[in-house]
RNA sequence: GCGCCUGUAGCUCAGAUGGAUAGAGCGGUUGCCUCCGGAGCAACAGGUCGGGGGUUCGAAUCCCUCCAGGCGUACCA
């Protein structure tokens, strides 16, 4: 079957939409959650923790984009084992009091994010010299979930402390959160033993009286081997010392996500973001003006992909309870966790085995301390940008200098992390990450800043000029014959290119891929490049044909800005 | 062992629902600033799409099989 566009039609109605003179989207029924980020909150945020909050925070904004109503959740496990860790490191190794913690948190001289990160690392290697101390854990977990002494104190500062760090380091990055909610809420409004109850009734649990797993309530899973014999497929849900593992709490998270739960969280007003959105935190007293959280139609966990056992468990227990849809409406948002070059590796002061140096990667450790930390990447990034500001004095105000270069350093991150497909693995290597150049952000950035220079510039002569108004100054009769035949190839190409964008949403949205957005942002840029120079605008004589250009610079321009406005990446006034 | 993922140019990666001479960035070689600022553009070199079978008019894409690598299969998360 052939058919042809009416090119003249198409650039019309494309004109009106990326002008805003039309809805860009229809607002869509239901609520989606979207869960990103949920670090441990025990230590600095690191490279791979960057690449969560970043495809989460771009999914989050497809969504949007299509007219969504969405939700951002940040779990808090603050009654983990990595919490525990910690705090035995400031009970036993440090033998620091609670009040000696809240010291080091208040000092300002002391980075307390990067000083976890050092204290979790020797905390692993003792436990590595001394299995004993490995007992220090279990009941130092046991005292934080039931909030006794100590060990409660520091594991809350702690948590609290480093929550905070982590908001901070994400808010460089653009990256917002709508709620926190901490797992110890989950613990203390007895959401788990309602959670219990429900699947002890329904028989999707077993306790079981012998065998290796005796003292332990377990699920079984289907598929594997059969019910009571050896090779049975079964997922520890209670300890035998009667403590809950992290499934057993991500079930009854999920299943108040969902709203199957009848219990709910009490909520908190816990930050406002620059911009006014206002960040809660599930809390012991309720707040009267607290939104109904939860209650999702749809919910997508960006968890890394080491995951995805668990993640499944946690959907067949939705399954073994009877909410199946609720289970078809559960996405685990897998990804490649992020990995280190071996170059890298020693840049960052770790001594290599020979195994290591022959691979193509060096796994990143938190238990060893070993990985590129947020922060410090930000700041590399963001003096070597800032260099770049300087040295093409684009303007001589230091603080504006700053600022460039903050926004290209940012952009230039967040481009690199939404590039590549959330299924390969990303050794991170310095030479890439710190490109301006090529496929990265900063390019997107540079071609949006000169398709609006051509408009500030046409500006400085006619300044009543508002490119909205091209829309009726060209009509389709004018659009015929300027797209037609070979010469208007080009002018209709971009055009169509850039009527586009809404399709590479919607397939990043289907396929939970953000790199396919980011993508398009990359070709629609080469491609605007590409024309750029062979079609003067501000030069050209015909007046008709001028405005024709700036009908088609308009179009890409907005394009492109809507386009990084997904991505997050923000445009600088000049470049 | 079982389950999931990956293998495409020297390097890093795109190629969704099978469709024409397999694309991009980096790196290499070579051109292009009397400027809407070159963080750019153009050109050249570079690929038996891990191997082998099969389905199809047509396969990087679907199926089978083998090889190589990764992850998971914890009373850690």
């Amino acid at each position: 079957m052939n058919f042809h566009f009416d090119r003249a039609a198409l650039a019309s109605e494309l004109f009106r939409r990326r002008s805003g003179q039309q809805a860009a989207a229809v607002s869509r029924p239901g609520k989606l959650l979207v869960e990103h980020t949920s670090i441990n909150p025990n230590k600095a945020a690191h490279i791979g923790h960057l690449r969560n909050a970043v495809l989460g925070d771009v999914f989050a904004r497809l969504l949007r984009f299509r007219g969504h109503s969405v939700e951002i959740q940040n779990y808090i496990d603050n009654t983990g084992v990595q919490v525990a860790d910690v705090t035995v490191g400031f009970l036993y190794l440090e033998r620091k009091t609670s009040a000696e913690v809240q010291v080091l948190v208040d000092d300002p001289g002391i980075r307390f994010d990067y000083y976890c990160w050092d204290l979790y690392a020797r905390v692993s290697r003792h436990y590595d010299e001394n299995k004993s101390a490995v007992a220090l854990r279990t009941e130092t977990l046991k005292a934080i979930e039931e909030r006794q002494g100590e060990a409660a104190a520091v594991a809350k500062i702690v948590s609290t402390a480093i929550v905070k760090k982590h908001l901070a380091t994400m808010l460089r990055l653009n990256v917002e959160y709508d709620l926190l909610v901490e797992e110890s809420e989950i613990l203390r409004l007895d959401f788990w033993k309602a959670a219990f109850e429900e699947m002890k009734r329904i028989g999707a649990i077993r306790y079981e009286t012998e065998g290796k797993n005796a003292g332990c309530w377990v699920m079984s899973l289907d598929g594997g081997g059969r019910a009571g014999e050896e090779n049975e497929d079964v997922k520890i849900i209670v300890r035998s010392n009667g403590t809950v593992t992290y499934v057993g709490k991500d079930i009854a998270y999920h299943l108040w996500k969902f709203g199957l739960l009848g219990k709910d969280f009490n909520y908190a007003p816990f930050y406002q973001y620059p911009g006014g959105r206002i960040l809660w935190l599930t809390s012991a007293e309720g707040h009267a003006d607290a939104l109904a959280f939860g209650h999702a139609s749809q919910v997508y966990s960006v968890i890394d992909t080491r995951q995805s056992y668990l993640q499944a468990v946690v959907a067949a227990a939705l399954r073994a309870m009877g909410h199946r849809e609720a289970a078809a409406h559960l996405h685990h948002f897998a990804y490649e966790v992020v990995s280190l070059s071996p170059a890298c590796a020693e840049e960052l002061g770790y001594e290599l085995s020979p195994e290591e140096r022959e691979q193509n990667y060096v796994e990143v450790s938190g238990r060893k301390g070993l990985g590129m930390k947020a922060d410090d990447l930000m700041d590399m990034l963001i003096e070597k940008a800032t260099e770049e500001v300087r040295s093409r004095r684009m303007t001589d105000d230091p603080g504006e200098q700053l600022a460039y270069g903050r926004m290209i350093a940012i952009g230039a991150l967040r481009y690199f992390l939404s590039k590549f497909s959330r299924r390969v693995a990303i050794a991170f290597d310095f030479k890439d990450a710190l490109a301006f150049e090529g496929e990265t952000g900063p390019y997107l950035q540079y071609t949006a800043v000169r398709a609006r220079n051509i408009f500030r510039k046409y500006a400085e002569t006619q300044p009543a000029f508002d490119p909205r108004s091209l829309g009726e100054k060209i009509g389709k009769t004018q659009l015929g014959p300027l797209f037609a035949g070979q010469s208007g190839l080009a002018f209709w190409q971009l055009t169509a290119l850039a009527a586009q964008l809404e399709l590479a949403v919607e397939e990043s949205i289907t396929n939970a891929e953000p790199s396919i957005v980011a993508k398009y942002a990359f070709r629609l840029a080469q491609n605007f490049n590409n024309f750029y120079p062979h079609y003067h605008v501000l030069s050209e004589p015909d007046p008709e044909r001028q405005a024709f250009l700036l009908f088609i610079v308009f179009v890409v321009s907005q394009t492109l800005a809507q386009t990084l406005d997904v991505l997050g990446i923000e445009i600088p006034e000049r470049m």
